[in-house]
DNA sequence: TCATTTTGGTTTTGTTACGCAACTATTATT
DNA sequence: AATAATAGTTGCGTAACAAAACCAAAATGA
């Protein structure tokens, strides 16, 4: 019966995944952070189909992730760019790439790196701080309900303890 | 034919999606970070089915994401668990719900916090920071060919400006 | 102790998502 | 004037996903 879609999970991860979970979505706002503009653009660089690119495109631009902007005297020339909102995907990018710099590639076989322009070093990995700014140990963290937290999910909550028990 | 795959793109952000792409993994391994480490709990609280659900835990420990390990006296009840790899994951996850408690929710509206136990507060967002620590502008970073580039890849850094030209 | 439920799956059967190739129409390039 | 590039759309085949039925061993309850 179709793909589950996780719009009305009430969890904000499932949220972000129903938007940019789908085949190529990413990879997209990966290359648009490259420099990449075009529809041809995206093609080449990315060897996705140009019917699936189309969707993904247009679904974007219908999420408020990318604009398209007319660049041609004639109207048939078109640039993809990121608005705010997509570029502020950049740490969900750079999260997975530090990923899999880590645990795929591992040090010494990045294929690229992001540097510094100022220093020509290579940027620190993104860590979870506290408000100190001292990085922090995931036994200090706990998951609360938050202010827009269904009842339901609220009671939830409190037996999600009991809901896989030892 | 069949889905085209990531793997072979000599890019680290490709190589986290075609591990961790398929749709239910991400949220497999949120609900794991919360404390679920059963089959039926992963099914309960994610509402997944039981085929795919299978499938993914699978996938999951043939990466090293997650492993398997015996609980029960008579070798039928388990438990799935994060390994460290998988763990790690966590800038990941925690990029995306802050995205989507910024762009879909919006301030006052998160389903869940993630709170300091030792303030109450809740943690601040993720950002990009330079090695002195400083919170850095998009502006002040360059992509280069790292250490791992392939030579063809390379060449693709030179030509990368033209591919989409303005 | 015998039936029922729970756990952790597999199998079967549909439907949707994705890949590829062919096609189109307008606009640049040679 | 012919050729190629841009930005797509359409049609068809395959792979991925969903739902339900089924299964065996083990724990639970009466």
């Amino acid at each position: 019966m179709g793909r589950k879609r996780f719009a009305d999970m009430n969890c904000s991860v499932a949220q972000s995944l129903d938007v940019l979970g789908d085949w190529w979505t990413l990879l997209i706002v990966r290359e648009a952070m490259f420099g990449t503009r075009t529809f041809g653009g995206f093609e080449r660089n990315l060897g996705i189909s140009k019917n699936i690119l189309a969707l993904r495109l247009e679904n974007l631009v219908e999420q408020g992730i990318m604009r398209r902007v007319d660049v041609g005297q004639h109207g048939t020339r078109y640039h993809y760019q990121l608005t705010e909102k997509g570029a502020d995907l950049i740490t969900v990018i750079e999260s997975l790439r530090q990923w899999s710099d880590r645990w795929v590639y591992g040090e010494g076989r990045e294929p690229v790196q992001v540097v510094d322009k100022r220093t020509g070093q290579p940027i620190p990995p993104l860590v979870i701080r506290d408000e100190a700014g001292e990085p922090m140990s995931m036994g200090n963290v706990v998951v609360e309900p938050g202010p827009g937290a269904a009842p339901a999910t609220r009671r939830r909550f409190g037996k999600r303890q009991q809901a896989s028990p030892n």
